[in-house]
DNA sequence: AGCACGCCGACT
DNA sequence: GTCGGCGTGCTC
């Protein structure tokens, strides 16, 4: 084979195809990694797609540079589910390459600029130049960025060019950003003391040391004791170090005099904690157990199971029971749940039950860690489960026999940009058919579509309808705020029900969250005198206000500007806060009740790595009185002393211009409410809206999803609507807004001839412009008996016969499928 | 997506 | 006259 077609991080439909060295010919196999020379200079990692001997004829190839794996990384199943990702959501396999593997397995060339000593500048030079060339100077070398940095240039090209040039400097690509293991230092007794007598002259001839002499007390300890420490014993030398002050040069001095030898190890990352003792898999209640052996009987009829379990109803018991059986069957488990879910208690449950066997795949640990948990799995070490969020559908599983999906109908599944736009579920079931593994749906409030998947008998159905060791549904109390307002008892966003609900919880000791989803009401700034409101130079979004930093950011862009004391358009200095998020509430439900402590749990307070954890400890701990906070409170937390949930708005949401708007807002609610109550004593749900008798209400009330189900279930038939028909959304970019209407039209009128009415828009999306590019957007809606492949295919013909038009051939058109 | 090339307007 | 911004094309 002296061709192999690679796979490259580039956003291109293709692979590309280079030269075999002689020396590799046939050694090589499809999923290892090489490097290649790509464009003019870069260098990149690919993945070897296949191997043949079909010399291209339009053009020369260039060679393999190198070969950086003895055996495959990405396994062949692996790159199945890969060529299945770009054909059905419609992407290249460089942009599943890109998502799939964590990026210290990706190398990635940089180019470097080397000062040259020798140069003596022999004609005067611009201001800029010398400034820049001072700074290589300085540094020995830099990179491009860097140095645009430096120079607060956009561009430092031609400088660079110059300079070469010149000969003042030289470039040079270099590889960077590999993984590399973590190694530490370990000290042991040198061979020479390691019998008493030779010991007892090692202490003696200390005696004039006495730092030494403690050191090598402080070691004989760590290791726990001197017989101990004659058979090698090890100990990690910083642990020792932090033993005593000042110690290094002593610890130093000891393995100068070949008392203590001192060896660097490989260490795992994952390993930090010590693993404590393995609990033993609990017993199940009869519910639960009736509900595994449910569970059990839809897996021999090789179904996917939906397990719809009302929130604290212990699925997380019956999880465990399955994994411990697929390990036990000498299978992997894979264990998915959304971002916000993964918190330490559900790791710890795990990790208590199954030890170094659990890896956790996560967005908030090290690229360094994932990529040990990635190479953890394709070696066969440890692990048998992963614990993981979305992207673990992409690890190299090798013998996977179980897949849970909890939180089943979570949105935070699907990746929304960039592309892959996967969905995480919808790829752990095509992961499953691969493996004929054992696929468990999991949640208390099913998807519209996963639960008609059911009607249809496409999966089994498990229901769990009782809560855990006697814990009774919550009293849901609905408020009718409107009413509330007309007699002017609203106290800012609180009615008189929930503030004396809340000061009620308060003075029994017991804990409240109330729940604001901000989704469009974070705050911004506002004129009062000319309505002037601040928006984002390159989007067509209102900035939004940042407390901690006092400072106007862009949620799409990241664009940041300071608050200026005065209207940019009017310069009247009444410019006023806005909005109504999960700060304000906090703020207002501190002036009401200033004795109790308050919590803040969204978006801003849980950025760092150690916030969330910060927030869902202390609250657990009864540090906080009151929890405030955005969607992520509702998610697969259980805190014992919460009695009341405060639902603030349930019209924000209800209300959302959106086919699915109905279905979060009975999920979010439900899932919330789900917080109240404890052991023995029934929770409250206090649900705030202007419209009491809405039907989803009424259901959320009634605690009724079969009922809530069915009403949504016939208007998405009557309205064409998943899970009937399928949907796929193409954004049509550009900067120039006249480009992207004329070829938006242009598409949707060939997209009509084709497919007709199941064409909806152009339609300007709700935000029109990202990043200094015009939107427009067509929706296709198509019967799900279609076959997706064929309808995908007329698309992109569509789209390639737009693209060929001179006048719009520089668009870009994003291609959504299954859109949330 | 990155990156280089080259065209063209802006300033010395 | 040069500098540097941005539009255009190419990547095995």
């Amino acid at each position: 084979m002296r061709y192999a077609d690679i796979v490259l991080p580039v956003p291109l439909p293709k692979l590309f195809t280079y030269e075999v060295p002689n020396e590799y010919h046939g050694t090589l196999a499809a999923g290892q990694r090489v490097v290649v020379s790509f464009g003019k200079k870069k260098l990149l990692s690919g993945i070897i797609f296949s191997l043949h001997n079909n010399k291209p004829e339009a053009y020369e190839t260039k060679p393999i540079i190198s070969i950086l794996d003895d055996k495959p990384i990405v396994t062949l199943s692996q790159l199945k589910v890969w060529e299945w990702m770009a054909d059905y959501y419609q992407c290249t396999l460089g942009e599943v390459y890109k998502a799939a593997l964590p990026s210290g397995l990706k190398l990635e060339s940089e180019t470097r600029i080397f000062y040259n000593d020798e140069f003596e500048a022999e004609t005067e030079m611009p201001e800029k130049t010398q400034q820049i060339l001072d700074f290589l100077a300085a540094k020995k070398y830099s990179t491009i960025s860097e140095i645009n940095q430096f120079s607060g240039l956009k561009s430092c090209h031609h400088i660079i060019k110059q300079l070469i040039e010149l000969d003042a400097v030289v470039v040079n690509e270099q590889l960077k950003g590999s993984w590399r293991p973590k190694t530490e230092v370990f000290l042991s007794l040198h061979n020479n003391v390691r019998n008493e007598n030779s010991l007892r002259d090692a202490f003696d001839s200390l005696s004039r040391a006495p730092k030494q002499l403690e050191v090598l007390m402080l070691f004989l300890q760590s290791t726990g004791g001197v017989s101990e420490a004659m058979t090698g014993k090890e100990v990690l030398k910083k642990e020792l170090a932090s033993k005593a002050v000042n110690s290094s040069t002593a610890i130093n001095e000891l393995i100068k005099k070949e008392m203590l030898v001192q060896v660097k190890r490989n260490v795992d990352r994952l390993l930090t904690s010590k693993i404590e003792n393995v609990q033993k898999v609990k017993t199940l209640s009869p519910e639960q157990d009736s509900a595994l052996q449910e569970t059990l009987k839809g897996f021999d009829e090789n179904l996917p199971v939906l397990l719809h379990g009302v929130t604290s109803s212990g699925k997380t018991e019956i999880y465990i029971h399955l994994i411990d059986q697929a390990i036990k069957k000498g299978q992997q488990a894979l264990y998915l749940l959304p971002e916000i879910a993964l918190t330490t208690q559900i790791t710890n449950r795990l990790k208590a039950h199954f030890g170094e066997k659990l890896g956790i795949y996560h967005s908030k640990f090290s690229d360094d860690q994932r990529v040990e948990v990635y190479n953890n799995l394709l070696n066969n070490k440890s692990y048998r489960v992963i614990l993981g969020v979305r992207s673990s559908v992409f690890l190299p599983f090798s013998n996977l026999g179980l897949i849970i999906i909890d939180e089943e109908h979570e949105n935070s599944f699907k990746q929304f940009d960039p592309a892959p736009r996967y969905h995480a579920r919808d790829v752990a079931l095509v992961l499953g058919q691969g493996f004929k593994s054992s696929v468990l749906l999991g949640t208390a409030t099913p998807s519209i579509e996963s639960y008609y998947n059911v009607q249809n008998n496409k999966y089994r159905l498990v229901e769990l309808t009782t809560r855990f060791e006697g814990m009774m549904m919550p009293e849901i109390i609905v408020v009718n705020t409107r009413e509330a307002q007309r007699k002017k008892m609203m106290q800012s966003h609180f009615s008189p029900q929930l503030l004396e609900h809340i000061s009620e919880a308060l003075s029994n000791k017991q804990q409240v969250i109330l729940f604001q989803n901000r989704r469009g009401f974070a705050p911004f700034m506002e004129c009062m005198s000319c309505g002037w409101i601040p928006k984002c130079k390159h989007c067509d979004v209102s900035l939004t206000y940042h407390k901690h930093i006092h400072q106007l950011i862009c949620h799409y862009c990241g664009y940041s500007s300071n608050v200026h004391a005065t209207c940019q358009a009017c310069e009247s200095p009444t410019l006023n806060l806005k909005g109504f998020g999960t700060q304000k509430i906090e703020e207002e439900i501190g002036q009401i009740f200033p004795d109790a402590s308050i919590a803040r749990m969204d978006y801003d307070t849980t950025r760092s790595r150690k916030g969330y954890e910060n927030i869902i400890s202390g609250f657990e701990q009864g540090e906080y009185n009151i929890l405030v906070g955005t969607q992520m409170v509702t998610k697969g937390l259980d805190f014992d002393r919460v009695s009341l949930v405060g639902i603030l708005n349930a019209d924000q949401m209800l209300n959302h211009p959106d086919f699915r708007a109905f279905e979060k807002s009975f999920q979010m609610m439900a899932q919330v409410s789900g917080r109240a109550g404890r052991k023995h004593k029934r929770g409250t749900v206090i649900i705030q809206t202007s419209d009491p008798e809405h039907p989803v209400i009424a259901k959320v009330r009634s605690n009724n999803y079969a009922a809530f189900y069915q009403e949504q279930i016939e208007e998405r038939e009557q309205f064409n609507y998943p899970p009937f028909y399928r949907i796929i959304h193409l954004t049509i970019k550009h900067k120039n807004q006249n480009v992207t209407n004329q070829a938006a039209n242009y598409l949707a009128g060939l997209l009509r001839s084709v497919f007709g009415s199941r064409i909806l828009g152009p339609q300007v999306p709700p935000v029109n412009r990202i990043q200094d590019h015009h939107l427009q957007r067509i929706m296709i809606k198509y019967e799900r008996k279609a076959s997706p492949s064929q309808v995908k295919k007329l698309i992109r013909d569509c789209i390639n016969q737009t693209l060929a038009n001179e006048r719009w051939k520089y668009v870009q058109i994003v291609n959504d499928v299954d859109p949330l």
